[in-house]
RNA sequence: CGGGGCGUAGCGUAGUGGCUAGCGCGCCUGCUUUGGGAGCAGGAGAUCGGGAGUUCGAAUCUCCCCGCCCCGACCA
C-alpha cells in the first residue's frame, strides 16, 4: 500500500481539541484518525479506518484460527426476541428503541444473545451438532447515560461478540477455555498489555466470568492484583480473606456506655480513647474496632422491598458497586427518613446487631462483612439513643444471617489465595468471557435431543472483545508526548517516508523508494508535500506514529537515507541500495 | 438524574454595555524559504449556540430553551 500525504484525506491538528481528556482521544483526533460527531459517536477517517480494520482483522484471524465461525446479524432488530428474555424492559433506557412506519417496535442491538440463540434453535436440534461456537463483528448501540473518554466508551461501537453452545457444563468449560486461550493470543498480538481478572458472573446463573483488562489510569474498571501470586479480580469480585475465629473466653462481658454526640465513627473513637473509663490499656481504639451498621432498602425483582442492615468494620465504607453486585438481581437504595418509623427497632445513629437478624424480634436481615468472624469484639450501637456497647462479641453476643462482600477494598488488603498484600489499579475492559449457562436457551427454548433421545436445554457462553475500544486502548498504552507509537502489528502503515528538502531529486528518489516498498509489500505513507517545511513533516510523522520513519533529505548526496525507530528514537543512516533489505528485516 | 464547567471562523482562543468582534494555527493569491511547527504582502472565512427581553446601543445584562465537556449515579 502506498499513500501520498499530498492527496490523502487527512488533516492533523496542532492543538489538542478542547473537549478531549484522555490521550487516545487527543491523539486520534489530532492525528486525523477520527472525528467526533456527537457524544459517544465517532467517524473514522481514511487513516483511522485503516487502523480499525487492521485491528479488526487480527481479531478475526485469531477467532477463525481457534475454529470459531463468523456470522453477521443486523443491527436493526425486532422487539419480540428481546421481549422473550425480558430484556426489552430490563435493558432500560440504555436500549435504543425505535418504531417503523407501521408503529412496530424495533431496537438497535446492544448485544446479540437472543439472535444467536434463535439462529441455533432454527437450525440445530441434536447433541451431535454441538459444540458450536459462532461469532460476529458488529456495531453495537447502547444509549449510555454518560459516554466519555472518546472512543473508549461510545454509544455506537464495534464489538466482536461470540457465543458457545454446549450440551453440558463440561462442554461449556472447554468452549470457555478455548476462548480464554484465543483471547490471550489475540491481545498479545495486538501489543496490548493486559491482565485477566475474575469478574462477577452476576445474576445470569453463570458460574464463571473473567475480564481482560488493559492497565491504564484512564480505565473505568478497578481491579486488584496480588503482588506475589496470580490472583487478580475486578474490585466487585474480590473475595475477602477471612480471618480465623478467635477464642473469646477471656473477653470481658459487654457493657453499655453513655456516648453522647458521637454521630461519626471518628467521634466515637476519639471519645473512647479520651475517657478514662473507656480507654483500652494495651493500645488505642481504632476505627477498625467499631462495627458500623449501614441500613439499606432492597428492592427485589418482584417489586417487594426489604430492609437490610450490613455490619462492616468502621474503618471501611460500603462500596456501592460491590454491594450491588452482591445483591443482584435485587437493587439497593438508601434507607430514607420515612422508612425509619416503619422499623422501630432501628435507632438511627445507634443501630446495633443485638436486635437484628431474621431470627430476632425485628426480623430485619443482618449481614456482616466476612472479617466479622466469631470471637471478634466490637464497639457498636446499643439500640439506645446516645449509647454504644463495648466488647460485643460476634458469636457470643450477636449473630448474623450470613456474610456479604460489600465493604470497600483497600490497598494492603490481603490476597484470599496466598495472604500477600493486594495492589489496586485501573484498567480498560477490552474483553470479557462469560459462562452464561442456560438463561437464554431456557427463555428462548433452545433444546436439543441428547443421546438418550431426551430433550436438553443447551448451555451457553458469551465472549466479547471491544474492537473499536481496542484501537483506543492500544493508543493509551503506546504513545509519548509527541504522538502515537503504534506497535508493529497494529500499525496501519509500516513506514512513514518523509521527503525533507526542496530538490526535485529528493522527491523523485522518495517516489522510487515508496514504489519499491509498496511493491515489496511494505506499506508506506509518503510525505510528498512540496510546500510544507521539514519541521512540520517530522512532527506529523511522530504524531501519526508509524513504527519506522524514513527521511530522504540532505544525506541523499552521499547516497544515504535516515531510518528512525519511532519507539526508541534511534536513527541510523542507511545506504539507499540497502534500504529495502534493511526495512524488510525490521517490519 | 445530582454536582461543576463551558458554548465567539475548520482548530485553539481574546473580548464584563460603546466605533467595522481581535489574535494564533489552518485555508486562498503572489514573492521568498526547505533538516524540527519559516518570512513578507494581500485575501476568504463568524446568524458571537437559539429565542425573547432590558437599553439610544448587547458577544457582554435578564429570562427561557438547546448543546457540549468533566465528576458522580448508571454501564452482560
Amino acid at each position: 500500500m502506498l499513500l501520498r500525504m499530498s492527496t490523502y484525506f487527512l488533516r492533523t491538528l496542532r492543538d489538542d481539541p478542547a473537549d478531549a481528556v484522555v490521550p487516545s482521544d487527543k491523539l486520534l483526533t489530532r492525528g486525523g484518525y477520527v472525528r467526533r460527531i456527537a457524544p459517544g459517536i465517532f467517524s473514522w477517517l481514511p487513516l483511522g479506518y485503516l487502523t480499525y480494520r487492521k485491528i479488526e482483522e487480527i481479531i478475526r484471524e485469531e477467532m477463525n484460527d481457534a475454529g470459531f465461525q463468523e456470522v453477521h446479524f443486523p443491527s436493526l432488530l425486532p422487539r419480540e426476541p428481546y421481549e422473550a428474555t425480558n430484556r426489552w424492559d430490563e435493558y432500560g433506557p440504555n436500549l435504543f428503541r425505535l418504531k417503523d412506519r407501521r408503529e412496530v417496535d424495533y431496537l438497535l442491538g446492544p448485544t446479540h444473545e437472543e439472535m444467536f440463540t434463535l439462529m441455533v434453535k432454527d437450525l440445530y436440534s441434536s447433541y451431535k451438532d454441538l459444540p458450536l461456537i459462532i461469532y460476529q463483528i458488529q456495531t453495537k448501540f447502547r444509549d449510555e447515560a454518560r459516554p466519555r473518554a472518546g472512543i473508549l466508551r461510545g454509544r455506537e461501537f464495534s464489538m466482536k461478540d461470540g457465543y458457545s453452545f454446549d450440551i453440558d457444563q463440561n462442554g461449556l468449560d472447554i468452549s470457555y477455555q478455548k476462548h480464554r486461550d484465543a483471547y490471550i493470543k489475540t491481545f498479545t498480538r495486538l501489543g496490548i498489555d493486559f491482565v485477566i481478572v475474575s469478574a462477577m458472573s452476576g445474576a445470569m446463573g453463570g458460574s464463571k466470568s473473567e475480564e481482560f483488562l488493559a492497565p491504564c489510569e484512564f480505565g473505568e474498571d478497578t481491579y486488584v492484583k496480588c503482588q506475589k501470586c496470580d490472583y487478580a479480580a475486578n474490585v466487585e469480585a474480590v473475595i475477602t480473606s477471612v480471618p480465623s475465629e478467635i477464642d473469646f473466653t477471656n473477653i470481658p462481658q459487654l457493657h453499655v456506655e453513655d456516648t453522647p454526640d458521637t454521630p461519626t465513627i471518628d467521634s466515637l473513637v476519639d471519645i473512647s480513647n479520651q475517657r478514662a473509663d473507656l480507654k483500652r490499656i494495651d493500645r488505642n481504639w481504632q476505627a477498625a474496632d467499631t462495627l458500623k451498621n449501614v441500613v439499606l432498602m432492597l428492592t427485589h425483582p418482584d417489586g417487594k422491598n426489604e430492609p437490610l442492615v450490613i455490619g462492616i468494620p468502621g474503618d471501611r465504607e460500603v462500596d456501592l458497586k460491590r454491594l450491588e453486585a452482591a445483591v443482584s438481581p435485587s437493587v439497593v437504595r438508601v434507607f430514607e427518613e420515612e422508612d425509619f418509623p416503619k422499623y422501630p427497632a432501628l435507632v438511627k445513629g445507634y443501630i446495633g446487631p443485638q436486635v437484628l437478624g431474621l431470627n430476632s424480634s425485628s426480623k430485619i436481615k443482618y449481614l456482616v462483612d466476612p472479617r466479622v468472624v466469631n470471637g471478634t469484639r466490637w464497639i457498636t450501637g446499643s439500640n439506645l439513643k446516645g449509647k454504644h456497647v463495648y466488647d460485643l462479641v460476634m458469636g457470643r453476643d450477636f449473630q448474623a444471617d450470613g456474610s456479604i462482600e460489600a465493604a470497600e477494598v483497600k490497598v494492603g488488603d490481603v490476597c484470599p489465595k496466598c495472604g500477600q498484600e493486594l495492589e489496586i489499579a485501573r484498567g480498560i475492559e477490552i474483553g470479557h468471557i462469560f459462562q452464561l449457562g442456560k438463561k437464554y436457551a431456557q427463555a428462548l427454548d433452545l433444546k436439543v435431543l441428547d443421546e438418550n433421545g431426551k430433550s436438553q436445554v443447551v448451555t451457553m457462553g458469551s465472549y466479547g472483545i471491544g474492537v473499536s475500544r481496542a484501537v483506543a486502548a492500544v493508543v493509551e498504552q503506546n504513545h509519548d508526548d509527541k504522538g502515537i507509537v503504534w506497535p508493529k502489528n497494529v500499525s496501519p502503515i509500516s513506514v512513514h517516508l518523509v521527503a525533507a528538502g526542496k530538490e526535485e531529486e529528493i522527491y523523485q528518489t522518495g517516489e522510487k523508494i515508496a514504489q519499491e516498498l509498496a511493491d515489496n509489500n511494505i506499506s508506506v505513507i509518503f510525505d510528498d508535500r512540496k510546500a510544507v517545511s521539514p519541521g512540520v513533516k517530522f512532527n506529523d510523522a511522530e504524531l501519526l506514529g508509524m513504527p519506522f520513519i524514513v527521511v530522504v533529505g540532505k544525506k541523499l548526496v552521499e547516497g544515504k537515507v535516515e531510518v528512525k525507530d519511532r519507539k526508541s528514537g534511534q536513527r541510523e543512516d542507511i545506504e539507499l541500495k540497502n534500504l529495502l533489505s534493511y526495512l524488510k528485516k525490521l517490519v
